[in-house]
DNA sequence: CCTCCATATTTCCAATGTAAATTTTTCTTC
DNA sequence: GAAGAAAAATTTACATTGGAAATATGGAGG
């Protein structure tokens, strides 16, 4: 029972103050440079002090990654709320993936840099299907991925998906070139292209595909 | 002056034989346990023998890095050749850079995350770019990247390469699940769009790609 | 007030990357 | 060929890191 909703033990809520202040280290240091120490000295605690909370480094920057994923849904979200079913809500959540990738480099190099966290967290595993969900459920709307499309719902989504995450990932690391003021060369909306289908694999249709399950529910 | 064709000074090309050492190393205990020591370990030299050869650690990996671009590169090439130009050669090459990432997962890791090399060596920037220039020259031979195409042929390199990159990184990173025997649950001509043109950005250009949307028009 | 237990600290340790000084081997020059 | 110069590699040392173990702290419930 909190008397205040600050204080509670010693410190307050120490696990939330931590992911915190690993979020603001992470985004100025780079991933390269956090360390329990530094982000526990932020703090003001000693350096085994999130061994309360977290299993370790890797436990830590686990829930980090899980509120990364949270926020980088709801960057998505923002602007699909604004338009109908259709191109322009596509549009609407490629275009928060990116900003959220552009604006949150190293947070999102972490999110998708298994060896940094734990991959089978519960926690992050749900925040990671809620994100691709806000993707996948907007390329559900588009006419290319009416039923009968070749190779069923996972093949239009993961399309889509290699589509926004690359062009994100390649921009981050500097492959591709960015502006002078940052933004990326081409919109998303300029990068999308039609997703139609080459004539031969529409000529084969229908192509048995099965093993199309991701993470499950 | 070399008595033998190798041997040179104490240990023979210990430079060479970091970098073999290293790409062991990194694929059998992947990239957050390579260490300097035991890559020198490995060589059977002390631990801070490579600094005559390499720039630190982050040297020692811009090589490794560098030594992966050339693999990516011919691997892509491999294919490229017995095709002619056109969907099969650009399947041939994207099978090839899918190919090379999948079996080298934590060298394609460390060529493409900045933080482990050098950015700025020449070397390294000369055989990345002589790696995705295999892409682009395959690319620049289809028919929707034909002179008019809106964006310019690096708006098409692009959208290409985000597709490919971004495949091999989810399914390299887990967050699309591989068949039980390690394949991916679609082949690169399976997974490749069209690529032709939204109506809106092609209406009023001369080179549409036909047949991109599937069924409805 | 007193005990319990989650929380946090202190202390210690092995591993890492890097720097400096030193030794060993090879090359160059006379 | 010998001597000195240069290159290569080792030894030693050090600051940082993540983590383990033992200890101290302070609030909760009796």
């Amino acid at each position: 029972m909190l008397k205040e909703n600050r204080k509670k033990y010693h410190h307050g809520d120490l696990k939330a103050a931590l992911v915190e202040a690993g979020l603001a280290e992470l985004e100025e240091k780079g991933l390269e440079s956090v360390s329990l120490r530094s982000i526990a000295a932020r703090v003001g605690v000693s350096h085994t002090a999130p061994k309360n909370h977290f299993d370790g480094l890797r436990g830590l920057l686990t829930a980090m990654a899980t509120d990364g994923f949270r926020r980088h849904a709801a960057e998505m979200q923002r602007g699909v709320e604004d338009h109908p079913p259709g191109k322009a809500r596509l549009d609407a959540a490629c275009n928060g993936y990116l900003r959220f990738a552009l604006e949150n480099p190293e947070l999102f190099k972490l999110m998708f840099t298994s060896r940094f966290h734990l991959s089978d967290d519960d926690a992050l595993k749900q925040a990671g299907w809620a994100s691709y969900s806000v993707l996948r459920d907007v390329a559900h709307g588009l006419d290319w991925d009416k039923a009968g499309a070749p190779g069923g719902p996972w093949r239009t989504e993961w399309m889509l998906w290699s589509l926004v995450h690359g062009y994100a990932m390649l921009l981050i690391d500097g492959e591709i070139r960015r502006e002078d003021d940052g933004a990326p060369p081409f919109r998303m909306d300029e990068i999308m292209p039609g997703f139609g289908y080459f004539p031969d694999v529409i000529d084969n249709r229908p192509k048995p595909f099965q093993g199309q399950r991701r993470g499950e529910d």
